[in-house]
DNA sequence: ATCTAAACGAGACGGTACGTCAGGTCTTGGT
DNA sequence: ACCAAGACCTGACGTACCGTCTCGTTTAGAT
């Protein structure tokens, strides 16, 4: 089972290379379906037929739609979520999240691939914790870098539980987005910001 | 492995009359393979098979998988969730939300349920619409009210934006059921409520 | 398949019950795509369309392709032939091969059928032992039957070999079926049964 | 169950020119297959694999994969079946069938071959016209050839229907060998022989 | 007491999608 | 020029589940 790489020269790739071309294709249809139709026509041979590859094509590179799905995502999500690196830590949070939402809603928003995502998860636990939990992860990982900025220059009281804020807000950002009760956009940042950086001590407290 | 027929007994034709315990059957049934196997293990067969009924039996009575869920979930969240009637708005909101963890979380809990009513909203959109938001609508006002009284009685500003607060408070609850990064516990519902009340206006109001 | 229960009643069968003309339709699109393409077209997909059944229902009632070539094979064949029961065993005998190969030849003939189960259990030896051997067997048992009635009024030696008789004319067959070098015609059963029945013994034999 | 490498050692490349090393390694793993597993599994990539070869090899110098098995094939039946030139024609035939018949059987036979292009032929009408009845062909001549000869010295009747008698001799033996009913052996060759050669008039004739 | 109509189990049926496999073709880089 | 490796499309395979459809049985409730 050992495969020594050490001193031994890298063995040379031989025969015909992925075709990136074909990757993309993959990744466009899926994102085109998913914008489309309703995650459940989203079949793998719809993907497949759109794409112009053939289902063998698809298992080769990805173990399941989610995965499919996921991959499309990732890089989505870092390009269009900026973190801010200076200004006040309300202002800083503020971008963060709606650059978020910004990313989500609209017509090449991320929207379907998350619901997509979120629907797999649930069907197979396996899928949730693995592919769902890495990706919501880093997410949440970006969030709490800001959030922990603002502890350091003061902003935020050191003993912030930072779970918690976190969770508000992603939770507050997918509970719009699954449910669809109510429209999710940019202009929550606002609140959603200022409810997250208020005082948790009761206002009652404020009083002399 | 062997699919047993559940607990349930011989049950007799009713004939001309929906049978009773043919229902508490087959809502038994899902609530049991909900708790012992991932959500797309539960089929429809699967559910048949272990209420002892027939599919067209559930074709009959459920126009959906999701709408069985649903049905054996309905009664579940207004028995568990108790709304308290007096008290200070922060004890009030700390036993709703707890109840409200309570009755998702556990052995017997709501949560596989209400993570496969999920997963089949994202699936098909007539069922978020649907089902999906006439059952969170329903959450979603059982704890407008208790917001509402506060603001009567002056532990809430008028003004608040309630929708604002109600989707913080679910939007955490769900974004821990189905992510499932961290455990759902009610001792989340202490700080969460605080969050809930405080002040939204940066601690810098608070200076006269 | 029954499942008998001690002294408990045998239950009746309950559910729909078999589509007869389904299992026509199914034989007959075998038969019709036997006869109009080669067999690797006669695919499950191609039976179930040209049928208007589906591959599920084929795969209910069939365990393999070759069952359902030699389902429509095996009446076919018991049909066609006649075994004639009086006159001279030559006669006898150029009746059984004439109406034997003129089951297979034509275009109405069994030709095909017996092509394609040839063709499968050349693929698979459990088809070569199970369904081969046993469609065979039975009319190498019918052609024994018409040379037994021949010994027994002594127009054959007794001590012939049957089973060389048997596989000399089904061999011919067969051969000329399979290679297709010449064509297989009713017209050979007279010197073909003239050489089963000839004198084995050197010509020198009838010399004093 | 891991699919080793043949017996064959690493080949060089060899460049410009066709390497011969290379088929024969084709060859032998297309025997060698035949002899281990079922005619459905002998799969370009099963006899690539083995061979060391590639696909593209394979298809670059063999129209399909019945051309593979008859390459394999028709060497060796010429090899080993002798065409007798001297002795009575009895003799000669005896020895001509049974040496046909020792290449097939046994474990270096031809009789997995035999099998498999049968199968090829049975599948696809272009082989049977094309490689297997030019194979058979070249048999039937054999075997004419010792007929004509017995004809010439008088031992068989000049008006005996030759193509009736190689049917006789071959289709007894593929017979045989496809069906596998009973087992075929050299043994047969001396009764298979006396029938071929025996008096076509009935045996009452030869009483005065 | 008989009749009727609905509920019910069983299970056949036409579909759709799955995940896999083999066949042929093409590309890449090495000999 | 030849070769091994392997990506790629095509299309068939066998399976699972879906939603619908007979069947024959059972029984509440009307006659």
């Amino acid at each position: 089972m050992a495969e020594t790489r050490g001193t031994h020269t890298r063995r040379a790739h031989t025969g015909r290379r992925r075709n990136e071309a074909t990757r993309q294709a993959v990744l466009q249809a899926v994102r085109d379906l998913l914008h489309s139709v309703s995650y459940r026509e989203v079949t793998l041979d719809a993907i497949a037929r759109r794409a112009g590859a053939s289902r063998q094509t698809l298992y080769r590179w990805w173990p399941s739609r989610a995965a499919m799905v996921l991959d499309g995502l990732t890089a989505d999500a870092a390009e269009r979520v900026t973190i801010p690196e200076s200004g006040p830590l309300r202002d800083r949070l503020i971008q963060f999240l709606a650059s978020t939402i910004a990313g989500i809603v609209g017509p090449q928003g991320t929207g379907p691939a998350l619901r997509g995502l979120m629907a797999e998860a649930q069907l197979d636990p396996e899928i949730r914790t693995g592919l769902l939990q890495s990706f919501v992860s880093a997410r949440r990982q970006a969030l709490r870098e800001v959030l922990i900025t603002g502890q350091r220059s003061g902003e935020l009281r050191a003993e912030t539980d930072l779970d918690l804020l976190v969770d508000l807000a992603f939770g507050l950002i997918w509970y719009r987005l699954l449910v669809d009760h109510l429209p999710l956009h940019s202009d929550v940042a606002g609140g959603l910001a200022d409810k997250l950086l208020s005082d948790s001590h009761h206002p009652a407290g404020c009083r002399p």
